[in-house]
DNA sequence: CTTTTTAGTGTTTAAATAACACTATGTCAA
DNA sequence: TTGACATAGTGTTATTTAAACACTAAAAAG
């Protein structure tokens, strides 16, 4: 034990609960647990803040390890310390969101030595740990969120149609919403670029497709611009 | 060195952003540090965390030893985790930002042992750590919520004024709002409670007394309603 | 060439927001 | 007591935004 401090301290901890979409619903990507506690339970991915590394650094640090998933969307959520959310002893755990493509990345989550899968937000697991409230929150912080900032385009593939971006705003905020306002709404805000490009494969009308324009949200956002869809 | 670990660990501790509400300005509850590292620099009144209470039990700890506080509004805001933000080792800061009546605690903070004072968010001397970026989040953070919830109530006396009601929402937001449309907005949310009582002691007409109705509020929020002022 | 499936498109009504100025009531001092 | 001063209190109109609503267009499949 070659870690001696004078006052007692708490393990620190880092979460993901990382999102992705669906053609129908909203997914949340777990873990299955190898080792006691709660040893065969599905739970977020996660694990030790190392003292070289920052907090965030330590949260994509294990999204790499524990499923493949690198260069996302990243954010913090909250700092979760009850007493005994963990039974071995205090743990304190930083809680993050991420929001990935799922079409990129569905594979590599398998290929990890745990299991590694994809559930959708209604249909969990009984979680280990806390983490069922850290999920919640999670949603909680998603759907708040995703009408104030563009970070939706995060969950689509590059190039989407504004129906995929209507089903995703309806998927996340579990209402459906009028096709021509929403439709007028979208391309008002000035941040989607028209491609000349349709959909391709599909058995009727192809779709135009879209892009997500980042350097006109900057603009916008820098010009004290408001989002709000 | 009694307490011994097989990996090392970062120290946590809690910091506390409180803010108070004069007739002019947002103020901030300070303390001056008197050890080192920063000695006789200001900074967020703050501790490390117990291994027996939770991470909200240590803040409101910290803040009732260091100021005097107790029963205040206090929430979570982020945490900061840098490398190098405590010159000594590792520490993990778990923020909160909490809301306080200054009229019914100017004098506490001051009668400390140690030096307290409020500062004006716009006039604040440099802090210790990484607290400016700590503040300058639950500032932020404050402005962004004291619309969509109403916590701004937290700072007022319990009997209040439009007119103060109105002023606290122009110092927080950093704009002047109109008087008329204020009024409105504010009496039509229903969760104001008109009092039979003015002011007292003012060289002028007394102004209706007003308190915030929280059983409302609660009911209204429990049927889907959300506040927006 | 008919059926099927989704894409794409405007108008009208209702609601919310923003802009704007005067009268009322009390205190204080001459 | 009365006039000056300071803040309280009060509605209307114009503009913007949101909500409701249904048909035609295009492409593919048989």
């Amino acid at each position: 034990m070659p870690f001696a401090y004078e006052h007692p301290r708490a393990a620190m901890a880092v979460d993901c609960v990382v999102f992705g979409l669906d053609t129908a619903d909203l997914k949340v990507l777990l873990i299955q647990r190898d080792l006691d506690p709660f040893r065969g339970r599905w739970a977020l991915p996660g694990g030790f803040l190392r003292l070289d590394e920052t907090v965030d650094q330590a949260a994509r640090r294990e999204l790499r390890e524990e499923t493949g998933l690198e260069r996302v969307f990243l954010e913090q959520l909250a700092t979760f310390g009850d007493l005994d959310r963990d039974p071995r002893e205090r743990v304190v755990t930083v809680a993050h969101y991420a929001l990935v493509r799922l079409s990129d990345h569905r594979v590599q989550a398998a290929t990890d030595a745990r299991d590694a899968a994809w559930f959708a937000v209604d249909d969990l697991p009984t979680l280990a740990f806390d983490h069922d409230r850290i999920l919640t929150q999670a949603l909680a912080r998603l759907q708040g969120k995703v009408r104030w900032q563009p970070i939706g385009f995060e969950l689509l593939p590059e190039k989407f149609s504004l129906t995929q971006l209507q089903r995703m705003y309806e998927i996340i905020l579990e209402r459906p919403l009028d096709k021509r306002n929403f439709r007028k709404k979208a391309l008002a805000l000035g941040i989607l670029q028209e491609l000349d490009e349709v959909e391709q494969d599909v058995a009727h009308r192809a779709a135009r497709l879209y892009r997500f324009d980042e350097k006109s949200y900057r603009r916008m956002v820098k010009d004290g611009f408001h989002f709000e869809l």
